[in-house]
DNA sequence: GTCTATAGTCTGATAGAC
DNA sequence: GTCTATCAGACTATAGAC
């Protein structure tokens, strides 16, 4: 038994598949095709289990998506507090963690993506944090700050890919620096000393 | 006269109207019959001028690429000081200024710049940057101080589009914190008192 | 410098047999 | 659940007239 390999996971090694081939080479030149190739199977096959190509991506981001919404809808249900920025911060880099793929994709993707149904969601979501972490009526400086810090945890991913050491730590450090931003936008008017 | 409009211009009116488009709905999504029905041309106009798409793209890069070549070569025979760092970042800035599209297109298409032999180009500028403003000896924070600044200013003209303000003010604003975390990064070992 | 016409290829998607 | 066969439409690119 088992040498005919793999039977009813079909519907999961096409996902594999083609997030690996849509992060390597983008959506558009990624063909139906070329993911059908390297499963041995034919492009109907695919069609059996998602309705169009852009189901395929829908399905991607389902894994994405539960744990962002539940990380606002709590955030909303928080006092506007430093503290809960910073768990906010902490929160959303520990969601983030496992999905690299998937975030790439999405991240070198933007203009796909954008048209792509799930990209109205995204954005949305991206505004709700914001929302979270910065003060509209702080100043322009602060704002950039928190900000920053946001979309510092965001990048980092690919950002930091210059950067040698073990990703947990780098991670770690990330999350530091977003936090020291955080704070600095909240710290009442003295910052480094003179300068 | 003039009741003809535009001759002898075309080469730059194919550019606009390509980057226009190519920003807005993406590379792949953007195809040449498109960007010659807007231009009132045909196809073979297009080709007339370009030797392929993707020699439109290169064409667009032009404009970028010389200043940043410039910059990294200014960078490169300078003392590595925390002054040159910080004056690498305003020129950086400023260099951006005025090239928000080209850059929000390339930002938006990376999976499809990267296979563009432009890709290759600008990774290895962005490396080159790195290497001037990080220290591989520091510690892992400080490292990441120090990109996040670069990227803090390369990330602005897309990630601050929820705080109001003007953008020339923005700029400054970001430029300011980017600024901020090079001299973190610098400092002896005391930062933020207690916090 | 710009046109028409078209070659040649690939695409996402469907129908129907097994 | 996977196959073969095929669709209509879109694409980049070229040849050659004007």
């Amino acid at each position: 038994m088992g040498s005919t390999p793999r039977r009813g996971d079909t519907r999961q090694r096409i996902q594999d598949v083609a997030l690996d081939l849509f992060a390597k080479q983008g959506y558009e030149k990624t063909s139906l095709r070329e993911i059908a190739e390297q499963l041995d199977v034919t492009k109907a096959a695919l069609y059996y289990h998602f309705k169009t190509k852009e189901d395929i991506v829908l399905s991607l981001f389902r894994d994405l998506s539960e744990p962002l919404d539940e990380l606002i809808a709590w955030g909303e249900r928080q006092p506007r507090t430093l503290e809960t920025k910073q768990e906010l911060l902490r929160r959303y880099s520990a969601a983030l963690t496992g999905v690299e793929p998937l975030l790439r994709f999405m991240q070198e993707n933007q203009a796909t993506v954008r048209e792509l149904s799930i990209g109205q969601f995204f954005k949305d979501r991206m505004i709700a944090m914001s929302g979270l972490i910065r003060d509209p009526d702080a100043g322009l400086t602060d704002q950039v700050r928190c900000t920053t810090a946001l979309f510092s945890i965001h990048a980092s991913l690919f950002a930091m890919q210059t950067i040698e050491g073990d990703p947990e730590e780098k991670r770690q450090a990330v999350l530091e620096v977003a936090l020291d931003l955080l704070a600095q936008a909240h710290a009442p008017a003295e910052r480094l000393g003179d300068r």
